[in-house]
DNA sequence: ATGACTGCAAAGGGTTTGCATTGAA
DNA sequence: TTCAATGCAAACCCTTTGCAGTCAT
């Protein structure tokens, strides 16, 4: 039988109080809640709460894992040079299973779509770059 | 000035000649076709072919990174079970970039789409197994 | 002769685990 | 009372790095 402790539910807390955070932005968060918890405290709860489909675990090349609050099917998109991670307007595609699933009789749970480019902000921070630059 | 050494080659040559496999499994490869060659070198060599894209990394969730030797823009199945990743015969879909990028003029160099569940194999087997299961 | 590359071993980052203890049910 | 959960430290896995030596150009 689970236990829903105060820790575990700082943790959640946490989670959807921050943006795509890392475990150890997490762990952070965390600790000016409840300056007594620890970080393996925070790895098992998020490992729980991922695993009851309470968050959402997202993987990111070069980066440490980062975890969603909305634990809806959405999109994601990467930014290459901040590695800023944002959620997706895209309306998620179910269709996109079945499209690919009868041609190799492949079971389909899911998919994720991960978006990779420069965002908005880094894209102007290199424009004031450009035009600041007196060299 | 890049060099191309045999060591480099080798890799190459063994990310080409296995399916998807991890840096280790690379390595151990490699370590047939050449058994001087370090660990160290496998995964600077891969990182340098990766850069140069000749080759394609892959992040999976839970498992060290995977390599592809067919660097082209392509989709990937990882079986849930096994952790095999397969590749998606869907062909890739370009407008996917366009068609979230206006609304938040967002800058989309790519994306990646990973499809899970699992697969033919993995299904057979269990089913077997159900079919022995005499307690 | 140069400096990119190598092999080795050691270090590094991120995450998990063992253990004695605590606390929610 | 019980056993899931905690905090800490140590262990773990995967990958990178420092270094002295090597080899292609």
């Amino acid at each position: 039988m689970r236990r829903n402790t105060a820790q575990r539910q700082t943790v959640h807390r946490a989670v959807a109080l921050l943006d795509h955070p890392s475990a150890e932005a997490v762990y952070r968060q965390v600790k000016e809640m409840d300056p007594q918890i620890g970080l393996a405290t925070v790895y098992r709860n998020i490992n729980i709460l991922a695993e009851e489909g309470q968050i959402q675990r997202l993987i990111v090349p070069g980066q440490a894992e980062r975890y969603d609050a909305d634990a809806r099917d959405h999109y994601h998109y990467l930014c290459d040079t901040c590695g800023r991670i944002y959620d997706v307007k895209m309306p998620y595609r179910p269709e996109l299973n079945e499209e690919f699933a009868p041609g190799v009789g492949q079971n389909i749970r899911t998919h994720t779509i991960l978006f990779q480019g420069v965002c908005k902000e880094c894209r102007q921070k290199e424009d004031e770059d450009g035009s600041d630059s007196t060299l």
